[in-house]
DNA sequence: ATGAACTTGAGAATCATTATCAAAATAATT
DNA sequence: AATTATTTTGATAATGATTCTCAAGTTCAT
């Protein structure tokens, strides 16, 4: 069962790895946790990898479930709690909706939502990472993470029709 | 029922009103969403705007609670809803925690919050929000609104020493 | 292979929030 | 002040995401 591509190959990636070198890498993570190595934390572990953008926890299920694992809610919930407790995944919980989930070895980037069509764009910005180092530093924190989340209206013509018409709701 | 100061006066605020002139206030708030005025509404607006941090929907319902009026939480939440819909009052959920509420006419300002006793502190830094201007503006945004929370270990002793010792979780 | 320790998943439980709807309150009109 | 159309309330049920429970299954060191 390992021979069979279940995902497409990403070619973005910046090293090619053979199904056998990948799995020894996502196995090292699991022990790396603390974590006996199971069927179902290599298929979530190699969802999260292979995907570039962000997951709900509903996602990663669906994603699990049309592989030949049978997967439950509690082990993908449990699962990601544990790598985001190590910073491998990082969990974004804002307004009421699902936790957004992504792998955090790529650069670390803010995200920009327009509130209109739901579009997201990410960004970085190094100054601002800076900035935030010296606040927390000047209050007397030590800082180890934040969230920074900017909400507006993207340049599409319907976003920004949408937007003018309803300025104050 | 309204010669008895059911709340601390905070002299800090910019101006001195008479219980007359600051229930006019409320009134004129109220309307101004296009709803009736009810004294469920009178009671949890004049707590919001009386405090000086941040409230969760809970803590509203049970200082209006401690009042004379019986209210429940759909009152309570419905009003909130409303309030922030119009920006009177803004909306903060993050992490899977109860929302936490603040008037907003005060100056704006973040947070930067101690993930090992939870103190919060408020901060504002007018270059972070020009440089987030600015990466909206060059990502074709309109820019509407951010959160910011930043989070770290604050300067006790206490938090510092749980924070050493437990590193890497 | 064996067994101790760890994992799983189905479903129950929890928690914040929202929806429902009959009864009560408001405000505009007599 | 009484009437009435409309809005609001709150008790309770419903929802949706997440976590808990625990018997049954799996892993891995021996």
């Amino acid at each position: 069962m390992s021979d069979i591509p279940l995902l497409p190959n990403h070619q973005s990636g910046p090293k090619k790895l053979t199904p056998e070198q990948e799995n020894q890498q996502l196995k090292k993570i699991i022990r790396e946790l603390g974590l006996k190595v199971t069927q179902q934390r290599m298929d979530i572990l190699r969802i999260v990898k292979a995907g570039d953008r962000h997951f709900t926890a509903q996602d990663i299920f669906e994603a699990v479930s049309e592989t030949n694992t049978s997967i439950g809610f509690a082990t993908v919930y449990r699962f990601l709690k544990a790598l985001s407790a190590k910073a491998f995944v990082t969990e974004v919980r804002m307004g009421g909706m699902p936790a957004r989930y992504e792998w955090s070895s790529q650069e670390h980037h803010d995200h920009l939502t327009c509130t209109v069509c739901g579009k997201v764009v990410e960004f970085e910005n190094d100054e601002i990472e800076k900035l935030q180092e010296e606040v927390a530093k000047s209050l007397g924190f030590v800082l180890t993470d934040h969230i920074l989340e900017l909400f507006g209206v993207c340049s599409s013509s319907h976003c920004q029709k949408v937007y003018k018409s309803a300025p104050e709701s």
